[in-house]
DNA sequence: CGAACAATGTCAATAAGGCTGTCCTATCCT
DNA sequence: AGGATAGGACAGCCTTATTGACATTGTTCG
């Protein structure tokens, strides 16, 4: 039913929802993404590290052993910005490197035992926050919400989770 | 069934599951993230703005004749960030302020007729992404997506959200 | 073998967007 | 009158990103 307050004709109506449910889907990334960081933020921020730190534990974590190219590629920042990143974990014994066993140009990646607790430590912040939502939301809101978010993404980020998850069997 | 392959002990099965759940959410947050606001700094590079810019303009289009204290409580930067952005959105003519009626310290915030356009044009670019995997995933998964988010932000992001929602009708 | 290419590192300079702290004005409220 | 509030302005700093040029080492292929 046509609200009769409503200055925008009744035509617009389905164009206007949509809108305005384009517009929230905006305020929910700027909020939710602000929070979930923030959540790690306090940590951080004890030890001098930043949240593009944080993000390289979080993915060397994630498949150990990957090159400096493969975190490039994820981060889609340049080589300069990653290289005084990745030398501060390496210097405060987070990160290490050894060389590439097939090609012995790459430095594969991986956490150090420093830096697999610190990961875990930064990680339990967000599952804290994470695990609350998902509580709440339910089951097959978190399986909406996963699609939703990997629709939003790039087909290189979709690749990436669907090669990692195999690779993780 | 516990997979024979699986170096974790059975007992720890439920407890993995949780977890790389969590990290996945990780990883959907990071790249939805990424990839929804890279959708408008391509135009936003073109007219020297930034992405903070575009927070500005987004959440003064949301609603107008918000003050600059509002503002700031959403953003929660510094009023020093936050000078800096509005007096260029400002000079550029996109935003404009007006004193408020009952308390005339105020400034109220609004878009020009400029800062409409513009902001239409950054919203254009980031709703054809989004439309698109809303249209993938389906309406019970963007209602999903919808809960899981706000059980991520903090409480006052959802009574803002509430608030802004009321407000609006 | 030698040339081309690839993976990584490094240097220098620059910009955006955060931060802190201090001080100021105008206005409101008691 | 005096204190609190909304906002603006200045100075300086930090992190994280950028670009471009160049060096090193290792791989690949004609």
């Amino acid at each position: 039913m046509p609200d009769l307050a409503d200055p925008r004709g009744a035509g617009q109506a389905h164009l206007f929802l949509r809108e305005e449910q384009i517009r929230l889907a905006q305020d929910l990334m700027f909020f939710a993404y602000r929070d979930f960081t923030g959540a790690a933020d306090k940590l951080l921020d004890e030890l001098g590290l930043g949240r593009a730190h944080h993000r390289a534990l979080h993915f060397i974590g994630r498949s150990p052993g990957m090159t400096v190219g493969d975190l490039l590629g994820i981060l889609r920042i340049t080589k300069q910005s990653l290289a005084r990143v990745l030398s501060a974990l390496i210097d405060s014994g987070h990160v290490q490197q050894l060389p590439g066993r097939n090609d012995r140009r790459q430095r594969l990646l991986s956490l150090t035992p420093a830096g697999l607790v610190l990961e875990r430590q930064l990680f339990d912040r967000q599952r804290e926050l994470l695990s609350l939502a998902y509580r709440e939301a339910g089951a097959p809101a978190i399986e909406g919400f996963r699609r939703v978010m990997r629709g939003v993404m790039d087909a290189d980020a979709r690749a990436y989770l669907d090669q990692a998850e195999t690779q993780r069997r």
